[in-house]
DNA sequence: GTCTATAGGCTGATAGAC
DNA sequence: GTCTATCAGCCTATAGAC
């Protein structure tokens, strides 16, 4: 074999990154495993030594995407419910989450698409976007308000993306910005 | 002159609705011209007697499927704020309008193909948003809380739509129709 | 205004050399 | 494992008959 053991891994984690981000910023039916091999350096012939399909590749993105999502919460510095939401907020509702979709989160770019693709792919996706929910629910001490935050965020970035006016996104975000942090506060005055 | 008077005008009304049913069930970039005009029950090269080019269709698909919502609205029968915003919940927020995306709003199924398509389509995006959002301003009497409801609606139909379970898709979409009529409510009685 | 036919390019996917 | 070469099929768009 004339390459290193471990090899193909690191080629498959490195094509799930590069993918990842030319298929959040450009779309999934727009874009053609020429441009996605491109992206990574290889040629298209290379992606099937990968991914059985194109389809696969979309498997293997809502896994990985959805992954690094919860990796890049576990990131969080702060240890107290309102603090590490508060991070999370501005973190996501953010000029340059808007902006780069490229560098964001795959929930806003993708789901659409998602939403039209195979069961197992449907199925994946709600396998890995639950345990995101589970995550913020523990944060947020409710279940149906981790859906609700979910919603406006992903909701917050796709219809902010679609405007033109830089103005007009900034508002759109921190106008939804500004009520998640206040239904926090007012929770958090009931339970006191 | 074979064809009367009016033809093509009704011709045209007639390929935006057939084509904006396709566009938001199948997305923009998954579908072709073909697919467009079989839909219509006409054949591709008529296509380009209505529309410059295919991305001139989605500039009239966002006026006409954004101006319709706004139709849809004035057809709420109730006069007080809010029995026509629950009226307005409740038909958004509903397993129906999760599963039938073709009869429903553009934004959850477009938004995302809208953000990557030319300058001068999210400039008609901006325009006619802005109008939707200006009637729910009057609504709501409040133009931060119009965006807060816009993107909570829009996000939860997208996320509801990628999910496989119909007991999630309803976990979803009941949430954010609880939480939307509650920060109403409570935003009432803050005015009071 | 709509049709068929067609152009040229890009698509997803496969076969075989290295 | 990656490459080049290749396939059939679909894409957007145009030309010309009716």
């Amino acid at each position: 074999m004339r390459y290193s053991p471990g090899y193909k891994e690191k080629k498959y984690a490195e094509l799930l990154k590069t993918s990842g981000r030319v298929l959040k910023k450009n779309g999934f039916a727009a874009t053609g495993v020429d441009a996605l091999m491109h992206a990574a350096g290889m040629t298209s012939g290379a992606f099937y030594s990968h991914f059985a399909s194109k389809s696969d590749l979309l498997l293997s993105i809502v896994t990985s995407e959805l992954t690094n999502s919860q990796n890049l919460w576990a990131s969080n510095p702060y240890d107290s419910a309102e603090e590490w939401i508060d991070f999370e907020l501005d973190r996501y509702l953010s000029l340059q989450h808007v902006q780069h979709p490229e560098d964001g989160c795959m929930l806003p770019a993708l789901s659409a698409e998602v939403a039209r693709a195979d069961l197992s792919i449907r199925e994946r996706y709600e396998q890995e976007l639950s345990k995101g929910h589970s995550i913020l629910t523990q944060r947020l001490g409710d279940e149906h308000l981790a859906w609700v935050f979910i919603c406006q965020l992903a909701g917050s970035i796709l219809i902010a993306r679609a405007l033109h006016d830089e103005n007009l996104q900034r508002s759109v975000i921190n106008a939804s910005k500004f009520f998640l942090k206040n239904a926090l506060a007012s929770k958090r005055g009931m339970a006191s």
